[in-house]
DNA sequence: TGACAAAATTGGAACGATCCAATTAAGTAC
DNA sequence: GTACTTAATTGGATCGTTCCAATTTTGTCA
């Protein structure tokens, strides 16, 4: 249709004052009278412009108001979640994002970011890819973009960190299990060398050594952090000189593995057995038995990770920050606690 | 710590050479020597240069590799696959993406637009927020800019669209049903002024007339496309003088809830009606009983919504084009076919 | 060596906004 | 009516790149 966009010049013209003026106009500055601004203004409706933030953004002085996301796994409601919860956020703030999904990729990501640089992010949210380390983020930090990383670790890197109380989740779902008399817990599921096994299984030892019951090593199964590998894990876990009675599992995946490796062993999960996960996704309130989990409501942490990006973002000075979001243990069935019409019903 | 960014000028006066040359360097041009290319190349990297796309882009023939996605909720996992879809396919093919979700607001919806088209994208896919009107598409459209609808349908918008063979799949379904044995088949929840629920009835209907069967509208009952509404939907179809044996349901979410009515009125789904849903959800495998749906492959559409897309950014000239995604149907127990021993176990 | 083609390089003018300093218009006080 | 303050408006110059036309360098052949 048109040829050619419209531009400053052209309501200029159309309007009949100076480029500048228009341009007072777009920001609103106080500085210019009420008819020209309703002149200008109606010429910007009548021919259709569109502000070209490209343009304004190339002068020095001004931040993009694009932020950078990416996830490692869009396809896992728990990202899906954090995603929108800094979708509300920055929508709000008047910014528009990048989102990405990095599928686990560091080389991925690795072209994610440079892209987001190249356009200019005024700053970057990463739930990092497996094996992230801190010289991917560097250049980003190195010319003053803020990061803030979010549900894991980068070592290393200077950049600003939100984290869920893996440790603390851990401790209270392991002494709500020792609570319904349990006395032999283990811990499935999950890889070892990461942060946030590390912690979880802390908490875990923590909450046995508080009432002065073993941890062993043995009790300690790590596989991968999905439902296949909670299969895996439990029955391993079964074929154990002293077979625990209960778990924490890495993650509700690998406890929803877990309750399938049960019944496959003739065990039902809940009744036979204590299983406990670890993030409270969607499908824990609605499985069969429902899942007793700890909670890190995702959508909250995203949205606290997002305000920590602005804020860094207004500061100017980047001071790294490190926050740990609260957790809360929901009491559902598969724990062998509840004893809903549901379960009985199916159970009993 | 770098008071102002590295540009052009600063590597072509450090490698002794113009901005032009520079310029073709960065733009992998065969005018330029091997030399040359090199040493450019090699100050780039010394001085750790970052290209300004913003800048590239002001130049008016340049179309601007960011393209825009809409989705009207990112929580639901089937759009979240969708994104993915994308995202994939949009990565590979050197753009980067905005990726906002509407949450079924229409009004942020329009933000959104609005602020993609400032910032230039070539291109827009978006799962349209209910309540979706052509005017909102119309000055994209306009400008030039392709638009792709996905899932959901923009009545009187000129824009290409990509949408699940609904008719189809919901024929199948109905299909199946009656190849085991139902007679009485009803069509249970959804919103009925929607193109999806209408595809969706028709294919219904079609497949009762096929075999001479009746289609009475009493056995069509609308609600709201989630789990209440399936209760609801069940309830109702139960008190009619010639209640149904089995039904479509609108989709997975509905389902779920017409089991859970069924439940409630003493009926086991699966055994005492055959209940079948739409989409396939990744808890529709897990679910117990495991949910016979029709499986529409979010991921795959997602892709094809890209290609689509980009085929059009690289056509220049915007020729709107309709696009079915096939579907299939995918037999677990919930219609009473299956039989394995997950369902005997409970349920016998 | 000179003539000419091909290859490589280059300055300057865009692109569409902002911002500064300078100018003009409008008020106010005497 | 003049002097002065305040309110509005306005040309450039600028941001970092691309692209065109023009220029310089290199290569080839008689």
């Amino acid at each position: 249709m048109n040829k050619s966009r419209v531009t400053v010049i052209d309501i200029a013209r159309a309007a009949g004052v100076s480029k500048s003026t228009v341009s007072l106009v777009l920001q609103a500055s106080p500085l210019v009278n009420e008819a020209t601004r309703a002149k200008v203004n109606a010429t910007i409706r009548e021919l259709g412009y569109v502000y070209n933030r490209g343009a304004a953004n190339l002068r020095q002085s001004a931040s993009s108001r694009i932020i950078g996301i990416i996830v490692n796994d869009l396809t896992n409601s728990f990202f899906a979640e954090l995603a929108v919860g800094m979708d509300m956020v920055m929508q709000s703030a008047g910014y528009v994002q990048f989102l990405s999904n990095s599928a686990e990729s560091i080389d991925r990501q690795r072209e994610v970011i440079a892209s987001m640089r190249e356009h200019g992010i005024a700053g970057l949210i990463l739930s990092p890819a497996r094996g992230t380390e801190a010289a991917d983020l560097k250049p980003l930090v190195a010319s003053g973009i803020p990061v803030v990383a979010v549900v894991r670790n980068v070592v290393g890197a200077k950049v600003s960190t939100l984290f869920s109380d893996n440790y603390a989740g851990a401790k209270d779902a392991v002494r709500h299990l020792i609570a319904l008399g349990h006395r032999r817990i283990a811990f499935l599921g999950g890889i070892s060398n990461t942060t946030v096994f590390t912690e979880r299984v802390q908490g875990w030892r923590e909450a046995l050594a508080e009432v002065g019951m073993d941890a062993p090593d043995t009790h300690v199964i790590p596989s991968t952090a999905s439902r296949a590998g909670g299969v895996a894990a439990i029955e391993r876990a079964l074929l154990l000189p002293d077979p625990p009675t209960a778990a924490l599992c890495f993650n509700d995946a690998a406890a929803f593995g877990v309750c399938d490796g049960l019944r496959a062993a003739g065990k039902e999960p809940g009744r036979d057995f204590g299983v406990v996960g670890f993030d409270d996704v969607i499908e824990a309130e609605t499985a069969v038995p429902a899942l007793t989990t700890v909670s890190v409501d995702p959508q909250g942490m995203g949205r606290r990770a997002a305000q920590l990006l602005l804020k860094q973002i207004n500061a100017g000075r980047v001071e790294p920050e490190a926050i740990v979001s609260s957790v809360r243990l929901v009491v559902r069935q598969s724990c062998g606690a509840g004893s809903s019409d549901k379960t009985r019903r199916i159970f009993a």
